[in-house]
DNA sequence: GTTAAAAAAATGAATGTTCATTCACTTTTT
DNA sequence: AAAAAGTGAATGAACATTCATTTTTTTAAC
């Protein structure tokens, strides 16, 4: 109840803030004190949302793969074929990497680095559930290679969040032809 | 002079140090204390070989990467057909993070991460020049996807990365049967 | 070879700073 | 006027780096 007095809005800003502040710096590079700033809202105003700052990392953490991944299955449908269905996924996930590329970024930095709580960690696989279903399909199917799905994912989905690195380090320019490559190449590692 | 004179062996003490604390903690989670605490010395003599934490890990960094490099292309015939040079390389990469597992892994943190100062990550990418010739090779003779390097590499190379953070994380067992079929996936989806 | 003085390397204990978190108080909302 | 939300200024712990000494190694004279 006192909870949801809270503006939802300041729980916001401090989410966003820090996204912003990780990214640059790393979770244990960015202080409360630049979050608070950043934010603008008290240093102890920010103990009135989260428990403290692992607290508020695993949660934005969460916060953003949430995001990601309904974004992700915004509009899927579940009853198209297999490799339509999974070109419209990737699509939908390529687009988000373009651009929400902060969050992307960051989501890259948690998976990467011992900076989020295991739990969290866990939490986060959930959401992919349906990307992992469609898979099952189409291995049922012959459609799809039947590998694991790591290994499904590290030749079909991870290889975006690189290019996105290439990107934000000024390396490449993601433009539509480059991603429709890059989508051939995906489908091309798993299809049968 | 006086370089040369002090002990090699507790340099490479305090980089492996480094190495897996950074890799367990993250690099500002782990304290100058503990890193000399493993290594065996005191605080103080850290200074006297690095300048500071920043120098410490940047190096590190350049030493893990040079090592994977070099044990890369350790043996490689840039003479060889395309493929086979190809899959030669992509066997070492394999191979290396298989057995090095540590070390990968402080090279995807690295990667992933405002860790390492810009300059080192710079110097870090030069090292992997031999497999881009062979790369600039195998697209002047059409056997190779006219895609940029780091297209290439995001498919061919970076899936690796993937799949040894997922073993680290207890998720999969990476047998040989599994490093096979990630080659053929790594192939496909570069080779024209 | 032995030895002692000089140089180099190594150290544990400061030093000063930064930071997460708390607290006593104020402002805003109900 | 009571409750909730928000605050700026402590508090105390952790940490990177430095410093005054000590230990080890090197040098070279005998």
């Amino acid at each position: 109840m006192a909870k949801l007095q809270k503006s939802i809005d300041k729980r916001n800003a401090l989410v966003k803030a820090t996204i912003d502040l990780v990214n640059n710096n790393g979770f244990h590079a960015t202080p409360m004190s630049k979050i608070a700033k950043m934010a603008n809202v008290s240093p102890a105003t920010i103990y009135l949302y989260f428990e403290n700052k692992q607290d508020l990392v695993n949660q934005t953490y969460i916060d953003v793969k949430t995001e990601y991944t309904k974004y992700a299955f915004n509009g899927y449908d579940a009853n198209a074929p297999v490799k339509e269905a999974f070109q419209y996924i990737w699509n939908r996930i390529a687009d988000f990497k373009l651009k929400q590329c902060e969050h992307a970024l960051f989501l890259a930095q948690c998976d990467n680095t011992p900076m989020i709580d295991e739990a969290s960690r866990q939490e986060g696989i959930k959401h992919l559930q349906p990307l992992l279903d469609l898979w099952a399909k189409g291995k049922a199917e012959g459609v799809i290679k039947p590998y694991s799905d790591y290994i499904l994912y590290a030749y079909a989905i991870n290889p975006l969040a690189f290019l996105m690195l290439a990107q934000k380090r000024g390396a490449i320019t993601l433009d539509d032809t480059l991603i429709k490559n890059a989508f051939e190449a995906a489908w091309n590692s798993i299809k049968k």
